[in-house]
DNA sequence: GCTTGACTCTCCCCTGACGGGAGGCCGTAA
DNA sequence: TTACGGCCTCCCGTCAGGGGAGAGTCAAGC
């Protein structure tokens, strides 16, 4: 006979827990001394012990195990293993899907960090062609958040990158803006009052504006000052991506918004053909 | 403005669902009315539900969103996530180890609900070479649970099938019988005091028998009726393989043990050769 | 203005599988 | 005699809500 500290070192299961199984009935001691109150268990009790730990290991409930242990191994046996089965895989499933959301989740917070830390200055690069799907918006930015909201929703999965904002406005406007919100996508799919195409590549000028939104204007002055320096000539739309900012989830701090400025163009006209 | 069934609605969170994300602060509705307590929300709050129905999904706790809904989207971020994607992945682990057992122990069951609905007649057949981790006693068959229990801890994960017991005595031996406890095993093990070896196959006769096994005798009396009959010489060590018995798990019923009796022999002397 | 029915409020208890701790009993060693 | 260790019961806390009681509120129909 083991006292519950003995039998609780010999089964690795804490007193707590063999009181718990004692008032639950799963693993009740062979003898309780009707003074002190005292719980005994015997040899026996080892391997009972053993096998619920097993069970638990198994992800059984502990009802389910006191039917388990109570059963005799007939038909009810089968049932109960294969309906524990199939509960255990479908919350396998449930948390593949949500380790696979983390991952994604995870490269594009990896990305936007080592964009953010590479340099702060004009740039020259190629852009390699993209499919977006897009919606295009004649007035307010502030309405920029709902087409975004409305072609997540839309096209879920499919998305595959940093949203971006296309600008047909060669000044800027107020409220009359005329603009088109876009998000990368992996494969065509039509929607409704969705623009799906694939916007070309080329080459670019590129800057990375680190801050909030109204100090774009800065950036902006900086890249095209690039432009007219070198006599290029700056094709619309221009593109804004949002490397990091208020997304769908998290507004996150101004401060650290990172937006990326790209501007295709046409070489200089007279001395570049040669 | 929504009132709290409207934007239950909305949202898919139940109205019991909002009024504790109140409680935690972790969507705290745009107005109450401070006469009757009336939670109001706001259209903007809509995005932020669904921004938290997301992170659930994503197995995060509330505490956890809390702290991620109130982050500015720094290096903290990159943090969390990546303990989340470190703790769900091990959590799938875990579950997965649960699956293959309970696959495991669901194949055997099967197994042996087969085997067990099978004909209740001698048979003959041929058994391939098996490989067995055994222990060899001299004593009582109640020491056969020990030996098991020793072999089953030693060799955990390799095991691959039903007990069974090898009997090398030729008459019965109440106190000082000679027999092995032996388990099917995948992999060569040396470990003290097991004998691992490969079991000898060849033609023998078979009969399932069903029942506790203090009846086990009627069933001896007809397979070696059987044997005689056709004057098959039996080769010790018999075997008994345990299909279904008090497992490490479960006592079960004794009515509904599974036993099958295997006894190898060599063909009758004068005949047979042709 | 009144009633009715739908909606909402707060408060309390319940889940599962324990863990933490308070306060008390018992036996033994210093 | 006191201290210590082991054991007991009882109560509360976890996490993410669910269920229900009893009371107050809102809007529509009469």
């Amino acid at each position: 006979m083991f006292s519950i500290g003995e039998f609780s070192k010999l089964t690795q299961l804490t007193v707590k827990t063999l009181r718990f199984y004692h008032e639950q009935d799963i693993l009740v001691p062979a003898c309780v001394d009707p003074d002190s109150g005292y719980r005994y268990y015997d040899a026996s009790q080892v391997e009972l012990a053993r096998a619920i730990t097993y069970l638990r290991g198994l992800e059984f409930s502990l009802s389910d195990i006191r039917e388990l242990l109570q059963s005799d191994g007939g038909d009810d046996l089968l049932t109960i293993l294969e309906r524990q089965h199939a509960a255990v895989k479908s919350r396998i499933k449930q948390l593949g899907k949500a380790v696979r959301a983390l991952e994604q989740f995870i490269l594009e917070e990896r990305q936007a960090k080592s964009m953010a830390q590479i340099i702060n200055d004009v740039q020259e690069k190629d852009l390699t062609p993209l499919l977006v799907a897009g919606i295009r918006i004649k007035g307010r930015y502030s309405e920029c958040g709902r087409a975004f909201g409305q072609i997540s929703r839309s096209y879920g999965r499919h998305l595959c990158g940093k949203p971006l904002l296309l600008h047909y406005d060669t000044e800027y406007h107020e409220a009359d803006a005329d603009f088109e919100a876009c998000l990368p996508i992996r494969q065509m799919k039509d929607v409704e009052g969705v623009s799906v195409r694939e916007l070309p590549g080329g080459r670019c000028v590129s800057l990375v504006h680190r801050g909030p939104y109204d100090e774009l204007s800065r950036s902006y002055a900086r890249i095209f000052q690039y432009l007219n320096d070198r006599k290029y000539q700056a094709l619309v739309p221009t593109r804004e991506v949002y490397l990091k900012g208020p997304g769908m989830i998290f507004k996150g701090n101004p401060k650290k918004y990172v937006t990326e400025i790209q501007i295709l163009f046409a070489p200089a006209v007279k001395s570049d053909r040669r």
